[in-house]
DNA sequence: AGCACGCCGACT
DNA sequence: GTCGGCGTGCTC
């Protein structure tokens, strides 16, 4: 792309000499293009990276501003209608990046946009309805001559018809919600009476103030205070006690009824201000100052990175330390350094990888300079934040995948913390991958990156091993503490041994009781949400599944219940639900296919663990850290803190627990069932696994005091396994990448999955089939194609999928290839909702 | 993606 | 005759 500068520059010489005329506008519309518009005469030419309004088809839309030149499009461009921001909105860079986005994950440039700006948000679009023409007709023709003349299906629905004429032919155009509110009016029936011409419809966009404001009422001084009742007495007095002035919403407590306010300002002694709100987020430090001494490992590779800070070389770093070897402090020491020579540094975390520790250790360090982008924050907070950054008010960013766009300007370091971590990868379109994105990012403003993990990807490891990244690598725990000692519990010799199927092993109970005994605490992973994950028909043989999905329902239990008969307090008593659509169901007396009633709960979740944990030991104080207990903002706080004072000694959850936490009191780590991943349809499966067990073992003797680790598995002979227990990262990256050269995957190829898609089952097979055949038919050079077949999830959410991987040996190949196909699928008229295309994808369910 | 237009079967 | 189903094509 030509630089996004030079063409802004060449824009305003060419407005100044009233040469050029138009301006490309993408949209967020599902379309790989832009549009042209002609740059209205009395407005103020839009700058690359305005947004403008523009009508599109009958609608308004919002868009930005990507090219501004003098040629015509084949039809006749319709004007801007208004330019929404004096100055750009996204630098240069941050165009360019989307640009890179669109062309590299194959994502409208638009939709890119979209995911790029919390903005658009404050453009309300709202849909009105106004009377026609022929609507006036219809009504007069009806009140002179008495209704029901057509005899049509219902006499209700007439009536309600010409409630809406009559409502709409007083005044102007309404809204839909206004207008099914005051008529009646169901949806439809608006569409029939719009597609009989009665009605027409428009949208108009309205451009709201992003700041949220805060309603303030403030007590008037030197005034003479008349004669009061006694509801108006008791707001002045709590008025002035509060000191003359508090926000409207919290006099709402008082009771009062609110004409009291409103009567007081209409006789002078209180007025309405609305401020902007001080966003503040609910912190308190939690003791834990900065580390200002650095170890000498930490040391060097801090001296390393902040060498490199504002050279203006783009070098990414790939910082391997191993888990508890205070890579935070690192980053901290690296952020303070571009801080203090005037830039600007981004931190990405996982999704749930902000603990509150690292946010108080950032604000203890930077204070106000430091914005958090998280995707707890409502709309209105992630566009205060926003905004603080765009205006240079706060120069440190932290937050998740999307803070890779955070609007900084002099960038001069990128962290991305935990690098490996699948919640960087969007799911949805556009399909980027934030680490990647935060590579180019760093690329595009010659910036320093820095990828931070104990267990890097393979592809970032690849690219360090290489000489393409630079490595720096922290090798001991702060303090010289060792790092735990692993020990796998072979689970088939258990069996063995006992006779029977247990969820915990002899070894995993009796080291917990010792643990808990010291006065030590235990955490234990079972990475399956809920009470039992397959509900199995012992007669049949048959699952039971969710209506929408190829998925196995997932029990939950009721709290406080110990036996499956116990009386469901739940108000809806639903326990069967989809982890993929959040259907809920009851849980049936009998097989719904052979109406047995021998129907059997398998595979423990972490719900069962808890109660199985509880049975055994009735004295310890346990807490579940999922997705079923960790819902709203503050929840994994309070569960953190009800650990580190002690409160909960043995903790018992899914992957969440093994997420950065540092807790100082934990001695043992039990790992359950966390190797039934490897059976996984996913060349990733091993590196996961490997991942997660160096994860939670890591939870493990970080305090004063040594940690043990006991691995219960099935594959105690599985490299993932044993070089996880021994802490050998470097063994099982080489293990590891040798099976993917030998297998074609990446880091050794590119890949994208291409998922072909339908809510009837015969278009996605025939679609599938005919790109099949087509793919087949094509010579394509250096690449493998893999497919159709039916993906690993085969229907989801009453929607049929078909899947391809698609491997190239070069990018250009697989981009070459994928625009191929896209191309095809046009000619085949695939409509765009039938096909997914995920570059670099990290799932391929 | 929406959302128009247009053609075809079903219903009063 | 009118309603409403969904295949087709377009959006500056």
């Amino acid at each position: 792309m030509n630089p996004a500068g030079s063409e802004n520059a060449l824009a305003e010489i060419l407005v100044a000499s009233r040469m050029l005329q138009f301006c490309d506008v993408a949209l967020p519309v599902p379309l790989d293009r832009v549009f042209t518009y002609k740059i209205g005469e009395a407005a103020e030419p839009p700058a690359i990276g305005c947004r403008v309004i523009v009508p599109f088809r009958n609608e308004k839309l919002t868009g930005i501003v990507t090219r501004i030149h003098q040629e015509p499009p084949p039809v006749e461009a319709k004007p801007i209608l208004a330019v929404l921001d004096g100055a750009p909105l996204l630098a240069p860079d941050l165009m360019e990046l989307a640009a890179w986005i669109s062309s590299y994950y194959l994502a409208p440039l638009g939709e890119v946009f979209r995911s790029m700006l919390p903005l658009m948000a404050e453009v309300k679009h709202q849909i009105l309805y106004r009377i026609a023409d022929k609507g006036r007709e219809v009504l007069y023709a009806s009140a002179n001559q008495g209704s029901s003349r057509h005899s049509r299906k219902s006499a209700e629905d007439q009536d309600v018809e010409y409630d809406v004429l009559n409502y709409l032919e007083a005044g102007q155009a309404e809204r839909v919600s206004k207008l099914r509110t005051a008529t009646g009016a169901t949806l439809d029936l608006l569409r029939s009476m719009l597609r009989k011409k009665w009605l027409l419809r428009e949208t108009s966009a309205v451009q709201r103030d992003a700041r949220r404001t805060i309603r303030y009422a403030v007590l008037l001084h030197d005034v003479r205070i008349p004669k009061l009742n006694a509801n108006q007495q008791c707001l002045l007095a709590e008025l002035a006690g509060a000191g003359g002035e508090m926000p409207v919403a919290e006099l709402r407590r008082l009771d009062l009824p609110d004409s009291t306010l409103g009567s007081l300002v209409r006789r002078g002694l209180v007025r309405l201000e609305e401020r902007p709100a001080d966003f503040h987020l609910a912190m308190q430090p939690m003791g834990s100052a900065l580390v200002h001494t650095l170890n000498p490992a930490q040391q060097a590779a801090f001296k390393a990175i902040a060498a490199s800070i504002g050279s203006g070389v783009f070098k990414p770093t790939l910082l391997r330390g191993v888990t508890g070897s205070g890579k935070t402090a690192v980053y901290l020491a690296a952020m303070q350094t571009a801080l203090d020579a005037g830039y600007s540094a981004i931190l990405l975390v996982p999704e749930i990888g902000l603990t509150p520790a690292m946010a108080a250790q950032l604000y203890t360090a930077f204070g106000s300079e430091v914005a958090l982008l998280h995707s707890a924050l409502i709309p209105g907070e992630r566009a205060e934040q926003w905004h603080r950054i765009r205006a240079g008010e706060a120069r440190i960013v932290v937050g998740t995948r999307s803070a890779v766009f955070a609007p900084v300007t002099r960038l001069g370091l990128i962290v991305v913390d935990e690098e490996h971590d699948s919640s960087y990868k969007q799911e949805e379109t556009p399909r980027y991958h934030a680490r990647d994105v935060a590579v180019m990012r760093a690329k595009l403003d010659s910036s320093v990156v820095v990828l931070g993990s104990a267990t890097p990807s393979l592809e970032s490891w690849r690219n360090a091993t290489t000489g393409k990244y630079a490595l720096i690598e922290m090798a001991q725990r702060v303090a010289d503490r060792p790092l735990p000692v692993v020990e796998l519990v072979d689970m088939r010799k258990e069996f063995q041994e006992t006779g029977q199927e247990q969820l915990f092993s002899r070894l995993l109970i009796e080291e917990t009781q010792a643990t808990l005994e010291r006065g030590e605490q235990a955490i234990i992973l079972l990475n399956r949400r809920g009470y039992s994950f397959v509900v199995l028909c012992r007669a049949c043989g048959e699952k039971l599944q969710c209506e929408n999905c190829a998925i196995s329902l997932t029990y939950h239990r009721p709290h406080g219940a110990t036996s499956l008969d116990d009386a469901d307090p739940s108000p809806t008593g639903q326990r069967l639900q989809c982890h993929y659509c959040g259907y809920k169901r009851t849980v049936p007396k009998v097989c719904p296919d052979c109406e047995s009633e021998h129907l059997h709960f398998l595979g423990a979740g972490s719900q069962q663990g808890e109660q199985r944990l509880q049975e055994i030991f009735p004295h310890a104080r346990i807490g579940r850290m999922d997705r079923d207990t960790v819902r709203g903002r503050h929840d994994m706080e309070r569960l953190l803190q009800r650990l580190h004072s002690g409160e909960i000694n043995l903790l018992v959850g899914t992957q969440m627990i093994a997420k950065g936490h540092d807790i100082h009191g934990v001695t043992l780590v039990g790992v359950v069932g966390a190797d039934f991943a490897l059976g996984l349809p996913n060349f990733r499966a091993a590196e996961r696994v490997f991942q997660l067990l160096t994860q939670v073992s890591g939870r493990a003797g970080r305090g004063e005091l040594p940690g043990r680790v006991l691995v219960q598995t099935y594959h105690s002979d599985h490299y993932a396994i044993r070089l996880a227990a021994a802490h050998d990262f470097k063994a099982f990256a080489e293990k590891e990448l040798q099976f993917r050269r030998w297998m074609h995957y990446p880091p050794f190829s590119v890949l994208a999955n291409l998922i072909v898609q339908s809510p009837r089952l015969e278009e996605a097979a025939a679609w599938s089939s005919q790109l099949g055949q087509w793919f087949a038919n094509t010579a394509f050079e250096g690449v493998r194609i893999l497919g159709p077949a039916t993906a690993p999830i085969s229907r989801l959410k009453r929607i049929y999928r078909f899947h391809f991987v698609i491997k190239a040996e070069k990018r250009a190949t697989l981009a070459r290839t994928l625009r191929a196909a896209l191309a095809r699928a046009e000619v085949l008229k695939i409509p765009s909702r039938g096909l997914i295309v995920d570059v670099d994808a990290v799932n391929l369910m």
